[in-house]
DNA sequence: TAAAGTTTCGAAACCGTTTCCGTAAATAAA
DNA sequence: TTTATTTACGGAAACGGTTTCGAAACTTTA
């Protein structure tokens, strides 16, 4: 009930306030002795400081801000569990911002940490995210912050992702060297970095094969599962129907198997399937599912430790640079010849 | 840069900072002029107010944690996304906190915790967590909790998980319906709320149609993947091999997919599996999957409710009650006859 | 017109830590 | 012995809000 503070240790010992602060933070300048009775009594009556009194004095909070766009999603609760670690071991505490894919969110609890609530933010923008406005405000007040997979390339600072083209163009050469000619590339909005160098790496595979692009085998996540499924049903039963599908997002891949289900499309005999997923299920999939699996935890684990790394020194000055880890292919059932 | 405070907005105004602080925050006795005044200044230069200050003058911070076992898991991120949602419309902040299944990382953080970082809890507790002295602890601090799925039956609080055993004797009876006779049970330890309800539900459907329980029928989540497969082979291999499993966690269900595609045993001809299960691709498995669906997002939100309806009072008191979600089971191909 | 009430605002205390500054005692140097 | 230096600690300001108390200025009532 009555919560033990400095106050009340100080007067129980008869040291004063500053006195006891110090020898609990192991100063130099206070007494070996004392600080065993400091810390002794300390430990005995379950002190622990108040981490609000702490902070509004130090300007620190050891806290950062975590800003995804969903949670409910492989890629993101692995990162997140590699951002975790870190964190606990670093001894900073991370709190969970949710935008649900909608840019007025991520307005908004940008322009909230703005009050200085943490001491730095880890972000993947949302596939809504075309302007960087509320990315520069947090900058300008001094909050550090590093993107992981979707990142704000024209934001300087840290941006950890894996090599989005080159295994876009690994993936969509897989699905040629199976023997595809028709690719349809299922994805987010191209003006998202994952979706723009995808996209790229995609392309280029069809060029280097002399294939070509079909603007019409292109479907973008709407951010509804109904509208998406009416999309990818479309360019499946369209007149030229694809004989392969790169889904450059884990969803649209699911999507993609419930549409040949209703559809009685068969994979891979129809069709041949890839996709970018961090689906630990991928191998029990019928058919099992051919991925590109990102390092999802690894990334956060990076991104995490790249941020702490640069608030544990007095001038948190973040590069401005790309990290890039690498993605594995693994072939399954769903692109066998 | 220079961060913007109440201090400057009332010098720049030629007000005391009292009456910025009453402004700001729509208090009676300020004229409305003035507050309009206040409020354009504000909105102009940006003006976010601290929340350590604050937090620590009210003794309230406005933010609750989320300690989970673990976050790449459907259940739980579904869980947190309805926590977060209803935190993010009450205006409260969401901190998460791993346990790893770790019985001391849970103490040190519920430890932590005391520290008044934070004005409530929402826990599902560790599988090796046997003792609640840190759980009572925290409530000693007058910091409220609120279990959800994985409770602590003997805690005076809110608990907020599914009708696991109704699910449990279900699910097992419909095992039974499909034709099995021996069944065998993967759970977690039996000391954890859901592993002793869950345990207890499958016990009475044998009991009700006359089956015997088998012990050696019995595994035990170790928390670890390989011990966990080398357990599950060793039962599905035994010399009387089960023809049904009950599932009680969805990772053992995967590794008996796993198990059985090593072991060449064919579902669902050979064994049938029933697991607990939030897959969102347990359609698409190989076969599909039969399960028991908790409703998590709602259980998040639910418990998340409670919790905040009681902070918002003054007098945070919390009725010791069971609130019970059904769970959904779906039939798919791995228990058909 | 004086007394009473209302409206609108300012001064200062307060929340719990951290830190700057100062000082008395103990030790070292001259 | 006197003077410098170190050691060990206390006092008080500061962080940025919130809240209590009170007091002008203004309005209403008798």
């Amino acid at each position: 009930m009555t919560t033990v503070n400095l106050k009340h240790l100080a007067k129980e010992l008869g040291l004063a306030v500053s006195t006891v602060s110090r020898a609990l933070r192991d100063s130099y300048d206070i007494g070996d002795d004392t600080k065993k009775k400091v810390m002794a009594l300390a430990h005995k009556l379950n002190y622990e400081p108040n981490p609000y009194a702490s902070s509004l004095r130090k300007h620190k909070s050891k806290t950062i801000a975590v800003i995804v766009p969903e949670i409910a999603n492989n890629f993101f609760s692995l990162a997140i569990n590699g951002i975790e670690d870190v964190a606990q071991e670093k001894g900073y505490h991370v709190l969970i911002y949710l935008t649900h894919e909608n840019y007025a969110k991520e307005q908004s609890i940008t322009r909230y940490l703005q009050s200085g609530r943490v001491d730095g933010v880890l972000m993947s923008v949302s596939n809504e995210t075309n302007d960087i406005q509320h990315i520069h405000a947090l900058k300008q007040k001094n909050i550090p912050i590093v993107f992981f997979d979707r990142v704000c390339d024209n934001v300087d600072t840290t941006k950890v992702t894996t090599d989005d083209f080159e295994s876009a163009f690994k993936g969509t050469e897989h699905l040629i060297e199976q023997g595809c000619k028709n690719i349809a590339f299922f994805s987010v909005p191209s003006f998202v970095s994952i979706g723009n160098k995808r996209m790229l790496g995609y392309e280029e595979a069809l060029k280097m094969h002399k294939l070509k692009v079909n603007p019409n085998y292109v479907v973008y996540d709407t951010n509804n599962a109904e509208e998406n499924l009416k999309q990818v049903k479309r360019v499946l039963s369209g007149k030229k129907r694809p004989d392969g599908v790169f889904a450059s997002v884990e969803k649209l891949a699911i999507t993609t198997y419930h549409a040949c289900n209703e559809l009685g499309i068969q994979i891979p005999k129809d069709i041949k399937v890839i996709s970018f997923s961090n689906l630990n299920t991928a191998s029990l999939l019928n058919p099992s599912l051919t991925t590109i699996t990102q390092p999802a935890y690894d990334i956060g684990k990076r991104a995490a430790t790249i941020l702490f790394r640069s608030l544990d020194k007095k001038n948190a000055t973040i590069m401005n640079e790309k990290v890039t880890i690498a993605a594995t292919l693994i072939p399954r059932d769903s692109t066998r010849q």
